[in-house]
DNA sequence: AAAAACTGATCGAGCGCTCGGTCGTATTTG
DNA sequence: CAAATACGACCGAGCGCTCGATCAGTTTTT
């Protein structure tokens, strides 16, 4: 996981930036479990504190606030998804292909991150406003790196029903169908396997745009 | 708007079962905006019963727990949802038109309820769980209609690519792209009025399942 | 006048956050 | 090298306050 640098915009007492970084991190992998387990508003800060070894004092040395830590955890979420789908695309073949292989890193991702997507959904709402723009800024970004794979595909002339304007409600389209995979999970995952999920909606998604089926 | 029965489960100290009904309703219109405007977590019991016009001595004679005003703001959305869907399918044509028609109206029923279904994304997860699953099942009814529908679509023929272990899948998919207009609205509505994306859209669930482009 | 409906002052558990203080370690001084 | 000093990470009791919920009393209805 790279470096984030947004979150130096949370103000701090700790002079050792490293300490810093690492005690977030802590901090934060802790309050993740918690915020997935209860949600934001019925974690304490104390739990996060006991549960990260801290001290409730300490904790508020590395955050101004609940609201900050919640800030770094969905930032940290967003940075490990992008980072997945970022690496499925810089090994994909090129054409056709190339759309059914970034689709399935990409659905694989939000399977594993299934409870973390599923935070961001519910948990946006509670941070203060400046920093849920900065969340969905995150979310378009991602969408962002489907739209370049799209152009790039629809470059090589395989997916005729692509038109020019619609690739971004395309990529958002399969943005979303990821998700849906998380958030509707209480019906899909008695249903289908991942793998068959992934099959299932690669058809109909190239069904969309490739102008023949499987 | 029907009557809904499941709200009865929720207990109460007053006899009269119509002024239950009404004082009910009366505190959950209230409580439905506040909700939307600031969370279920940062709306108090205080601000609803003020809202609604009572006491918040009156507001506890009509609900046992504010658990139990967000379940009842939950049911009638649902309930508000599932009537408008029922209410487009009544009126549709046959055929292949029949789905172009289902999803216009599904869809203009979500763009008018924009607020209401993301409310139901974020704070579901606030009541307690023997609610929740309630809620889930309402979700899922709600997509059962849309297999009923596309059944019957697919029994005219029209619908070629879609097999009949798919159409459950397919319903979802229909459902969550409304969905999709209500949760990603700040970026979609700048840049379709929602016309455009039922068009849009619509030509693109066809894609997947009619086998041939508009 | 009895029953039903409504009122709001009152309770107290629990919350986010603060702040005076401790103590291990680095740095300076003799 | 040892003693003195300075530093800053860490601690947790407790402050100020909010909020959901209650219930004894009042008003309205029948």
């Amino acid at each position: 996981m790279e470096e984030i640098n947004r979150i130096k915009d949370i103000p701090t007492q700790v002079k050792n930036p490293e300490l810093v970084d690492r005690r977030r991190r802590q901090i934060a992998d802790a309050a993740v479990q918690l915020f997935i387990d209860k949600g934001f508003h019925k974690t304490t800060t104390r739990q996060i504190a006991r549960a990260a070894g801290f001290s409730i004092g300490s904790l508020y040395e590395y955050f101004a606030s609940k609201e900050d830590i919640l800030y770094m955890v969905c930032e940290s979420i967003h940075a490990e998804v992008e980072s997945g789908v970022t690496a499925a695309m810089s090994r994909t073949a090129r054409g056709r292909d190339a759309l059914v292989e970034i689709i399935r890193e990409y659905f694989r991702v939000c399977h594993q991150m299934s409870d973390f997507i599923l935070l961001i959904y519910q948990e946006t709402q509670s941070l203060p406003p400046q920093w849920q723009k900065r969340v969905l800024e995150n979310e378009l970004r991602i969408t962002g790196l489907f739209v370049k794979a799209l152009a790039r595909i629809a470059k090589s002339g395989d997916l005729i029903n692509l038109r020019e304007d619609n690739l971004e409600l395309a990529a958002h389209n399969i943005v979303v169908l990821g998700h849906m995979w998380t958030f509707r999970r209480w019906y899909l995952a008695h249903h289908y396997s991942i793998d068959d999920y992934i099959k299932l909606q690669t058809g109909i998604i190239l069904g969309m745009y490739a102008g023949k089926k499987k």
